[in-house]
DNA sequence: ACCCAGGGGCAAG
DNA sequence: CTTGCCCATGGG
């Protein structure tokens, strides 16, 4: 193991709050995947301790160059924000393999952080590479998934969603579509392209783009974010997913991704909501 | 038994 | 351009 400066940081928060689904907790460390390599993670302060070799990739995946002082300038002066700060601090909006990410949130439609996290285990054992030196299967690729038979997807547990992976996965093993290229596109062009895969709607574009595009104004709108910005928003108790997207950008600002992500994550486990 | 989950697609208004 | 309904599955 090596040590890694991570000013800022908490990895515990930021691997429970529903962006990644595949680590669990080992000891008073986390282990898991980045990519196809194997990781055992600690925190120990403001350092990080991760296998010799793997601190590039280890500072990149968590985002620790996120400049968190700043972002926390921009956040909003509700109450609900200031306790949902005060709660998560440390947090940080990952970067993640683009189609592990895009494949994962697909699967995440009507679906609980613990339903998605076995579907992933499951779609890992079932279709993924071993990985040198993890019990943890790397991701399936594209490839791998388009293969799969409807059926053994649905054995995975994805009910209605495994046609929907399944061709996602075959337009993308094809060459139809090309996840890394999409990278250099403009934030709007890019979330319509994700939207043309079956299975992927505005919601879960905006994961993609938040999470593996560091797209950082993307703002994802679920039932959580959609009760706690009805609260937020002045006369929101009606509005639409649209409106309460548009609502969010402007008054979160250049980073509501990552008051998105605070919001959710704060709501979620404390069970509250603004007062409204 | 009943409810809900980090939604999307499609038809109908 | 909006709204209503269905789509599987599992845990509380």
């Amino acid at each position: 193991m090596i040590s890694i400066a991570a000013p800022e940081f908490d990895l515990r928060l930021t691997l429970t709050s529903g962006q990644v689904f595949h680590w669990e907790p080992d000891g008073d460390a986390w282990r898991g995947l980045i990519g196809n390599t194997a990781m055992r993670v600690k925190q120990r302060g403001a350092e990080l301790l991760v296998p010799r070799g793997c601190g590039d990739l280890a500072a990149r995946y968590f985002a620790l160059d996120h400049p968190l002082t700043a972002i926390y300038a921009t956040f909003p002066e509700d109450a609900f924000s200031r306790a949902a700060l005060a709660a998560c601090r440390g947090l940080r909006v990952m970067r993640q393999p683009r189609w592990e990410c895009l494949a994962t949130f697909l699967t995440s439609a009507m679906k609980q952080v613990s339903h998605i996290r076995g579907m992933s285990l499951a779609l890992r054992t079932r279709f993924g590479e071993p990985v040198a030196g993890s019990t943890m299967n790397a991701y399936p690729t594209p490839g791998a998934l388009a293969e799969a038979t409807e059926a053994e997807l649905r054995g995975c547990g994805l009910g209605f969603r495994a046609p929907h992976l399944r061709e996602t996965a075959r337009r993308i093993a094809g060459g139809e579509i090309d996840l890394d290229a999409l990278a250099m596109r403009e934030t709007e062009e890019l979330r319509t392209e994700l939207c043309r895969l079956p299975g992927v709607g505005r919601k879960i574009a905006n994961c993609v783009l938040l999470f593996a595009y560091e797209r950082l104004d993307a703002v994802p709108v679920d039932v959580w974010i959609a009760r706690v910005t009805r609260a937020l928003a002045p006369r929101g108790g009606d509005a639409s997913l649209a409106e309460l997207e548009t609502f969010s950008r402007e008054r979160f600002g250049p980073y509501a991704g990552y008051v998105q992500q605070y919001l959710f994550h704060h709501a979620r486990v404390s069970k509250t909501l603004p007062a409204s």
